[in-house]
DNA sequence: AAAAAAC
């Protein structure tokens, strides 16, 4: 095995950018759509999530892209400029990253790519449409409004790749979507990827490809990502969903990602939080797009340490280092977890789903893992003594240092107890962690230690505070889904 | 029922 090339298939020029991007060997997924030959056939990938999909797709699409397009123009019939291959994806943020990924993967194939997605200057994407990208890849909505005023043309299109295909083939997105297929040439290959295909949706995406595609699979194929541990607390009535949270978020010490059923539980939770003492921000279709992008960027960056999102970050959305996601409400079916879950235990790296579960739900939630395929730990909620041990383990070293004024350790857990302390007397927490540590705490769960003195902070998207730097080594080295 | 997705 030693001997074989790894990368054996993969066009020079995207050879040349995976290894300039620190890749050592593809992916299981990734091996896959080259041995299968996939580069003339309709391709339907389907692996779990954080398996480097996205890279996957950019190689079906080189293949397609390194040979001159076949369609030529007749003189009585003129063909407008457009771009060889479209990509859309269900939301306007993981349009930018797929933008992202597929610009450095395909640098040197002679390629361009670009994105348009709603809430940006239609204008400003207007000019760029005229300069023609190779590769166009967007949001439903806004590709069709350019298609509309003829800023877009479909023409030349000879690949499109639905990504989530099966988030993109449920009825909300239908109408836009079929507006924009039939737009574009009989004579093209046509590209399904998603984590998840149910039995549902698979009629619907073999009439989407003709009924004529090539199935790629990787690991574990149609199985759950085994690098994600899956734990549920059941909650009971009158106990508080967001104490919980901030219990976690104390005693995990680094970056959450926290589900939530509805915009306004965002940002309800994000302003606990933030009161709390945490890093914390809202994120859904409530805010303005410039906010989604800085909200996001400053997760990405490590400035916030929890995310408190609705389920437009579910699918696709890859942030290498988060160790955590948390659901404080139940999601709606079993794909939904295995997407949400799915943000964390990314290339290879080890992640925690952990659902809060009211009483009432424990049947409902118990049947979406079992159809999941996920072995979940069902445990009591950690008592405040838990939770207790657990930040004081964490902030010791850092009180310590603090107190003697040594060096603190570079460890990023303690980068979040750093924030935590920002601003406050050392004493003053010793006395909190002291009161905190009164075991009769641990009588009343629920009635998680709320870190005294915390004046509430904004938190500034901008730039960084304090003295505190955790991340970020460097770029994804497998992309998203 | 709510989330997302065009102005």
């Amino acid at each position: 095995m030693s001997d074989v090339d790894p990368f054996t298939g993969v066009p020079e020029p995207l050879r040349a950018a995976m290894q300039a991007r620190g890749f050592a060997t593809l992916t299981a997924v990734q091996r896959a759509v080259l041995d299968a030959g996939a580069q003339e056939h309709n391709v339907r990938i389907s692996s779990q999530t954080g398996s480097g999909k996205t890279v996957a797709i950019g190689l079906v699409l080189a293949h397609g892209l390194v040979e001159p397009p076949a369609i030529t123009a007749q003189p009585d019939a003129p063909i407008p400029p457009g771009p060889r291959a479209l990509v859309i994806t269900p939301t306007r943020e993981l349009a930018v990253q797929v933008r992202d990924e597929l610009k450095w993967l395909l640098a040197e194939l002679n390629t361009t790519v670009d994105v348009v997605t709603g809430g940006t200057d239609v204008r400003g994407e207007q000019k760029m449409l005229r300069r023609v990208p190779t590769i166009l890849v967007g949001t439903p909505g806004r590709l069709l409004d350019h298609i509309r005023s003829g800023a877009l043309s479909c023409a030349r299109i000879e690949q499109v790749v639905l990504d989530e295909a099966d988030r993109m083939l449920e009825m909300g997105f239908r109408d836009e979507l079929d507006a924009i297929i039939d737009t574009l040439p009989e004579q093209r290959r046509s590209h399904l990827v998603s984590a998840t295909f149910n039995g549902v949706v698979r009629g619907v995406a073999d009439r989407f490809q003709g009924g004529e595609a090539t199935l790629v699979t990787g690991d574990n194929a149609g199985e759950a990502n085994a690098d994600i541990d899956h734990v549920a607390y059941l909650v009971g009535r009158g106990q508080s969903y967001a104490a919980l949270v901030n219990a976690l978020l104390l005693a995990h010490g680094q970056q959450v990602l926290v589900f939530v059923e509805r915009r306004t539980d965002a940002s309800d939770l994000a302003e606990r939080l933030s009161a709390d003492g945490f890093a914390a921000l809202p994120f859904s279709g409530d805010l303005s797009q410039a906010q989604r992008t800085r909200t996001l960027n400053a997760f990405r960056n490590g400035t916030i340490q929890a995310l408190c999102s609705t389920d437009v970050a579910a699918r696709g959305i890859d942030i290498p280092d988060i160790t955590m996601v948390v659901h404080m409400s139940p999601p709606n079916d079993a794909d939904s977890y295995t997407h949400r879950a799915g943000r964390t235990g990314r290339a290879g790296k080890r992640g925690r789903s952990v659902l809060l579960v009211p009483t009432r739900s424990e049947g409902y939630m118990r049947r979406i893992l079992a159809q999941a395929g996920i072995d979940a730990q069902w445990q009591p909620i950690p008592t405040a003594a838990k939770v207790t041990k657990a930040i004081v383990k964490r902030t010791r070293k850092l009180l310590h240092a603090r107190l003697t004024g040594e060096q603190p350790p570079q460890e990023k857990s303690l980068a979040y107890a750093e924030l935590l302390l920002a601003d406050r007397d050392p004493k003053t927490v010793v006395a909190t962690l002291l009161e905190m540590a009164e075991p009769d705490l641990a009588r009343s769960p629920m009635d998680v230690p709320e870190p005294e003195p915390a004046p509430p902070r904004r938190i500034d998207t901008r730039r960084r505070r304090g003295p505190w730097r955790p991340k970020r080594g460097g770029p994804s080295k497998r992309g998203g889904d």
